[in-house]
DNA sequence: GGCAGAATTTGCGCTGGCGCAAACTCGGGG
DNA sequence: CCCCGAGTTTGCGCCAGCGCAAATTCTGCC
């Protein structure tokens, strides 16, 4: 394996309060893989062997009922750490983590965590503060789904999305990696056909305009009106 | 305030593994309080001073839409610790917690956490299970919203609850703290009538027996199986 | 012991969104 | 360049569960 060159993670929020030094060192004790688009780098239910950091991609999270059926738990973008069961003491991981589009990881054997936590107390704390935030994102998805429509909750999945993924084109906010009607389903908690539906009328008002496995927000304004409003259809 | 005796602890999981000594060490930074039944802890979006243990009594942590709406986010059993928001580097608490029942609960300054996770790592290891749990838990509700149906999730939040809270009478398992029709359509993301309907029909059934603000569950077995089953209704 | 208010039950009508089915469209591999 | 299959769109019928409303039953307090 090449040795991995620091400036992979210099950029990265995660890596930016450590010394040079310490990026050099903390990388020495990690690998560094690639993934096709569609794989799987950790699977739901087996043991938890290592954690890792996104590098280039983006990593859909999910989980699957015991009748086979999926729910998206998150997407993971360009930086994030993801896979942490061992900072959390499981020794199984609760989802599998499939590549979007193809991928560039390092991961880190979970034996090393305890060190590499304590040798370097920014990197654990912002692991720490990330976990906080997944959470607390995690409880507001159940608070949407208990007290909001469909259309609200399809129009927040949007939003969050062209937030922490969007890529500014002259025709608006495209998300940047391939999403079906069948994966924002499965974010919301509804059906492929009613997101069809509602992408569809949205389209025709010219809020969105959207494609196979793609999706550009044209007027983020209206969707926030449309994501706060439990009238207005 | 009278010295803080051992006792209170001692037998709770998260202090098992640290010696006599540390435990009364522990104690030394901690104060006790009462909270009546109804009265906050700590109140959603207030700056987070502080994290707690439950000594004695039940409480609700609760979040609330910005249109006032509640969902209750789950219930805290004695000698678990909540309000973390320290260890995970949140400045605000993310919801309210709110004494279900008369309670009895240490609190530690935020300040203190670093310190005391570096001296008592079981401590501090053992509060990070607990949020990988809590998260986890948390991902499996919404997955649960997502795929079931409102009888399926009422049925498992009663389980739930008969597990973690359940007294064991002789008519059954009862849910040691007052809980109403109102408060588990807050667990579920229904409607107090809905809830209401369904204790109906499965007091009818021999399945349960309940009253005002209270829940025995006399068949688990026939619970789960209509947790489990998307029809048999 | 009685009363006011809270919690619960139950009826009824309506509808958002699901399930099923069929048609259509697009993009990539052969 | 054509074909195949995955992804998407759309129509249609239905029903779980919500919203509203009213009646009923507790229960804690005065």
């Amino acid at each position: 394996m090449a040795a991995l060159d620091r400036s992979l993670i210099s950029r990265l929020p995660l890596f930016r309060e450590l010394t040079p030094d310490e990026q050099t060192e903390l990388l020495r004790s990690a690998r560094s893989s690639r993934y096709a688009k569609d794989t799987a780098i950790f699977e739901q239910e087996t043991d938890a062997h290592s954690f890792f950091v996104l590098i280039a991609g983006h990593i859909r999270v999910v989980r699957t009922t015991p009748d086979g059926q999926q729910v998206i738990a998150r997407y993971i973008s360009e930086g994030e750490i993801f896979g942490v069961a061992a900072a959390l003491g499981r020794t199984t991981y609760p989802a599998s983590a499939v590549a979007a589009v193809d991928c560039v990881v390092l991961a880190w054997a979970n034996a090393l965590w305890p060190e590499l936590a304590r040798r370097f107390p920014a990197f654990g704390a912002t692991t720490y503060r990330t976990v906080g935030n997944r959470l607390q994102e995690t409880q507001t998805r159940v608070m949407e789904m208990s007290t909001e429509q469909v259309e609200q909750r399809v129009a927040h999945a949007l939003l969050r999305l062209a937030n922490q993924t969007g890529r500014k084109t002259d025709s608006g906010i495209e998300i940047d990696f391939p999403i079906s009607r069948q994966d924002i389903a499965e974010m919301t908690g509804t059906t492929l056909h009613t997101v069809s539906r509602l992408l569809s009328k949205w389209e025709e008002r010219g809020i969105i305009v959207s494609g196979r496995q793609k999706v550009t927000v044209k007027d983020p304004h209206r969707l926030v009106v449309l994501s706060e409003n439990r009238d207005k259809g």
